[in-house]
Parts: C-alpha cells; structure tokens; sequence
DNA sequence: GATAAACATTACTCTGTGGTAATATAGTTA
DNA sequence: TAACTATATTACCACAGAGTAATGTTTATC
C-alpha cells in the first residue's frame, strides 16, 4: 500500500493523500446516522443479540442486520455466533471516547449560541464514562 | 428544549434522545466527505480566502461554496468577508484532535489486518501537532 | 427429515446529497 | 455608470444509501 506520503510538504495536512482522507471519511460516515448510533448506545453496557438489539432501538431486523454489517465491516462493532443467535459487542471502546468529545464540542457550540443544554452536557460525560 | 433525559435510566447511553443523537450524527456527517475533508486540511496552518481553497483542493467553485456553507453551519469553520474576498479559518481547532483521534484508531485496526502503514501513523501525529 | 427461530441477503423504492453549469449578487476599479 | 472579480445561489443530474418486504440460510428442536 503506497499512499504517496511527501515529508516535505508545506503542510503538514497537505501530506493526505485522497486514499487517506477516504479511510477517515468512511469511518466517519459510519458514525454519521442515528440508527447506527443507536445501536451503538445499546451496546454500552455489554452485548447483545441481534433480536435485544432490535428491542433496544426499534428499528426493523433487515435495517439492523445491515447496520450490523457496516459497522462490524468498520471494525466499530464485533460479532460472535452463539448458537442461533449472533451476539455483538462493541469493538473498541475508543468510540465512546470520541462520541463524547464531539458531545462536549456540541455543547459549548450551542452554549454560545445561547440554548439551554445541562442536559446535553451530562450526555457528553455519559459517553467519557 | 427540552431533551427528555432521564437520569434514572439502566443504561447511560439508552438516556439519549433521537433529537440528541441526531445532533451527533449530522456533526458526524460533515466530516464524513473526502471534499470536506480536504478543505480543512487546507485550512490546518492558516485562513484562506475561496479562490486559495480552490487551489489547494482542486473543486470547483460551487461546490466549494457549498462545502464551506456546511462547514460554516457545523462551526467547524468561520467566514470573514475581507473586500471581496471570503476568508474561512477553522473555528474549533478541535477538529484536528478528533481527526488525529480517529487517525490513530484506523493505524491500530489497519495493524491488526497486517497492513503497512507506518505513513499513516504518521497522519495521525500531523493531525494531533 | 420437518418445523421453527434467528439472522442474513436480495430487490426494490425513495430520499438526500455531491458535483456542476448557469445565473445572481456584491464589492472594486476605471 | 460600466466592466470586472470574487463568491453565493439555483437548477439540474446522477449516485449512494436508508428502510423494508420477501426470501434465503443456518441452527436447534421435535
């Protein structure tokens, strides 16, 4: 794998090659829609098989299979077969680290434009914890 | 506005409204194109006006405009009008620790599949600095 | 082996959005 | 005012992807 890396570039960031910066878009687009957040939040505390989770979030069995998929293909989530069921785990608990970064980063965001968000600053500690 | 969070919830993670995570994802979303990308890569060592960001990242013009109108709208860049030139500077330096972050979790996962990827790594270093 | 349950896959629709050409708008200069 | 430059907006096309019904596949139970 070449990705083309010029150490004498200007700029540091310059230096991303498109095949780089696709790697970073991608993991972000995983994170990019509520559902697959959703299942995500509902794995915090442990795994689950595909039917808890469809409990848990609501959403129907053939979106969350395929949700399943890409985030498993992301390396966000882990599947494990267990008899009939599949269970899933989050992967790397990294994730929650940057889901509450970008928490906190919202809330001061909306703090400064004036919306009141205790609440939403909670949140932000919920995902660090 | 009113969230609906409740702190008597099992689960951290299940207090989080459709509103709340919808919040995420869309910030999540902003960062998840090769485009968007590019231009605040560009921006990473100082402000540009339009035209510069054009050059830097090879789009075209309305798109760029586009991009930077997202961007704007997500904080993660600010205007200002100098004659008749836009200036766009990033907002939140943030950016570049969340990107370092994700940067750093692509180099591990990449690892674990036995790739090569001491460039990538780094990426990550030139996104953290 | 037949049936049922759990999950995955396929095929399809529909919405959202990236890219772009054309046009509009605003600031600058002659 | 006219012409030019820089940027924004609009209208359009094309494609990607979320959701879902139907079907396929695998595993367990009878």
């Amino acid at each position: 794998m070449n990705l083309n890396i010029s150490t004498t570039n200007e700029s540091g960031m310059s230096e991303l090659t498109p095949a780089t910066l696709k790697l970073m878009a991608d993991f972000f687009k995983v994170l990019s829609e509520t559902s697959r957040l959703q299942i995500i939040c509902s794995l915090k505390y442990g795994s689950k098989n595909v039917t808890e989770i469809i409990e848990a979030t609501g959403l129907g069995q053939a979106n969350v299979s395929k949700h399943l998929k890409l985030l498993t293909q992301a390396g966000i989530v882990a599947r494990e077969q267990q008899g009939v069921s599949a269970y899933y785990k989050i992967a790397n608990p990294f994730i929650f680290e940057l889901c509450g970064l970008v928490c906190n980063s919202l809330v001061v965001q909306l703090e400064q434009q004036n919306k009141p968000l205790q609440e939403l600053t909670a949140i932000g500690n919920s995902f660090a914890g």
